[in-house]
DNA sequence: CAAAATAGTGTAAACGATTACACTGTTTCT
DNA sequence: AGAAACAGTGTAATCGTTTACACTATTTTG
């Protein structure tokens, strides 16, 4: 691959007219440019990206950690983070943390190592002190669905309990009391939280949480059917099932369906998240929506910001999920 | 941010010695491993991999240009180079191309620029000649989802057309005759392909292929959605139809049963590329997959290897899409 | 015990770009 | 005409690493 040397050799020039030329500098003439684009077209040059960020000491590279890109949730997510950075005219740095701490901890550092300016991190395996670390060497690093006390103005997530507890009162109201809770066997928070959410609804409507309806899975469709599957096998009367995301639900509703049991005359089921594929479901999913693809973006925008040496807000942003009715859900039938 | 000199200062060593420490050469001993790795410690060392990749001219780095990630089709690309680039112990980078020329050529660049050692680049929107002109100057560029002639050995393609032909003959083995095809208004030769398949099979059958029952729109759900409006706008009869994609299919099943049209009875849907949710629309839907996982995946293996130097192969990989028989197809009804 | 082998370290030259500074030649001004 | 301003160019230092090579101190060998 050809280097600005050659480029200076083959147009006759020095390396610093070549540097100008690239760089638009008003400081070459016409008659270099032309020249040097001539030879740079020649050699089919191309500038070496890693020299350019060693002495410019910027790579004008963003960079976002996510679990697994084929999770449409996390396709949302670089989304939006990638939507910024073409506004803002940086490049997108893409590791996948599988959710394991190994290679969230890889990721990251990868992305470090780069000199990535900004820096979107969704990271669950990874303990508070751990990124505490990470962001205290990284001015520019935000983190997304995650809360950290000590970390207050670079942290952006979404209020799962409330939502789930949303979830659950909209079901309540509705005349349901046999809700069950189809809940991810994932060990992080949001599971908890969720949880916590839907007991928070049951608790407040009067209502005994009963942990036999309780049932958990992988958070994808297949945990989902398998969650619903052991949860009919235990006959229980069930009128209304809170999924832990949409994917789950996407199972739930599949096994219900495969069973008779019609959605949602005879059970309703709520979602959580609103992903892509959520009112494409039938019946059309009713969901918490979180709006991730909106908060990547407001994260990448804030990454940005600290990585310029803003000074940070003194709150973490905490979004709210929103009710979305579609058709998995009706009122509870008479008798 | 620290540097490798810093690290030698605070340890009282040379920079070579730290280097030493950092690559595990054995040439380091216990007592400088262990000084070093402290003080490394103590800063929150990380090294600058531009320098090192500068240095040593290789990044350990793969690139991949896609369309969006945000689309389901493209995750699973990503997924599939992804799962080779960490068993090779490669990280990945990550281009948009958004479907326009200009950002394709862009993200093509960068990846060049930042000297990925291997890159798997889905391109529509790019002419061969220009993909060719990036193919000779990077020897590890492999073409997903193209088939250029004058780049035989480093393309991984499906056959587009043949799919939707056997798609379609699917429906006509089923007694269909009135079949119509929602196709994309995306001017990439695979929206043609598979018209052309659509016709190949209707021909094959002695059917006739009228023109009237050929829709477009954008290759999403609300493409699908509006196209099928249009169709049935017509009052034209129609038993069954072909769908570019998955996505659209969601939307033509979407519409057919708000207008009461029962699926598969009344009107039986086949899609095309199985992504991620076909099976969790209901009815489940029949489709043709398109293994694309597993085509990226070889796509990253090939990369890898052409980027090693070894020779490339004399023919152009095509995979053979196959039918998945779930339950939106239906034999047509008497009468 | 001297010579040779070995282990560990440091110095300095790369890698490919950017850019301050010095320089030359031309234009503009008085 | 001579000074001042300006336009354009090149030289060389720099960014943060790696690594060949030279070097010293120690250990092994005959």
């Amino acid at each position: 691959m050809s280097t600005i040397k050659d480029v200076a050799r083959l147009a006759n020039v020095s390396v610093a007219t070549v540097s100008r030329v690239m760089n638009n500098s008003p400081k070459a003439s016409a008659a270099s440019r032309e020249v040097v684009q001539k030879a740079m077209a020649e050699l089919g040059y191309t500038p070496n990206a890693n020299a350019r960020a060693l002495v410019s000491q910027t790579c004008d590279t963003m960079g976002v950690v996510v679990g697994d890109v084929a999770d449409p949730f996390f396709g949302a997510l670089v989304k939006g983070v990638s939507a910024v950075a073409v506004e803002q005219n940086l490049h997108l740095l893409m590791g996948n943390g599988f959710h394991k701490a190994r290679q969230e901890r890889e990721a990251i550092e990868l992305l470090i190592g780069k000199r990535c300016e900004a820096l979107v991190v969704h990271s669950k395996a990874l303990s508070d002190e751990v990124l505490c670390d990470y962001a205290n060497r990284v001015p520019g690093m935000v983190l997304i669905n995650r809360d950290i006390p000590a970390l207050k103005g670079r942290c952006i997530s979404l209020n799962n309990r409330l939502g789930a507890a949303t979830a659950t009162r909209h079901l309540i109201d509705l005349g349901h009391r046999h809700i069950a809770f189809i809940s991810s066997d994932h060990a992080i928070e949001d599971a908890t939280l969720r949880l916590q959410g839907y007991q928070d609804g049951l608790m407040a409507a009067g209502l005994a949480a009963d942990a036999e309806l309780i049932e958990s899975g992988t958070p994808n469709e297949e945990g989902g059917e398998r969650a619903m599957l052991n949860l009919l096998a235990k006959g229980l009367k069930v009128t209304a099932v809170v999924a832990y995301n949409d994917a789950m639900a996407a199972g739930v509703i599949s096994v219900l369906a495969d069973n008779g049991l019609r959605v949602p005359e005879e059970v309703s089921v709520v979602g959580f998240d609103d992903i892509i594929y959520a009112r494409y479901l039938r019946p059309k999913l009713s969901t918490m929506r979180y709006p991730i693809e909106l908060m990547a973006a407001q994260a990448a925008k804030l990454a940005i910001q600290l990585a310029a040496g803003e000074s940070e807000a003194t709150q973490s942003r905490i979004y709210t999920p929103t009710l979305i009715n579609r058709h998995s859900v009706a009122p509870v039938r008479a008798g």
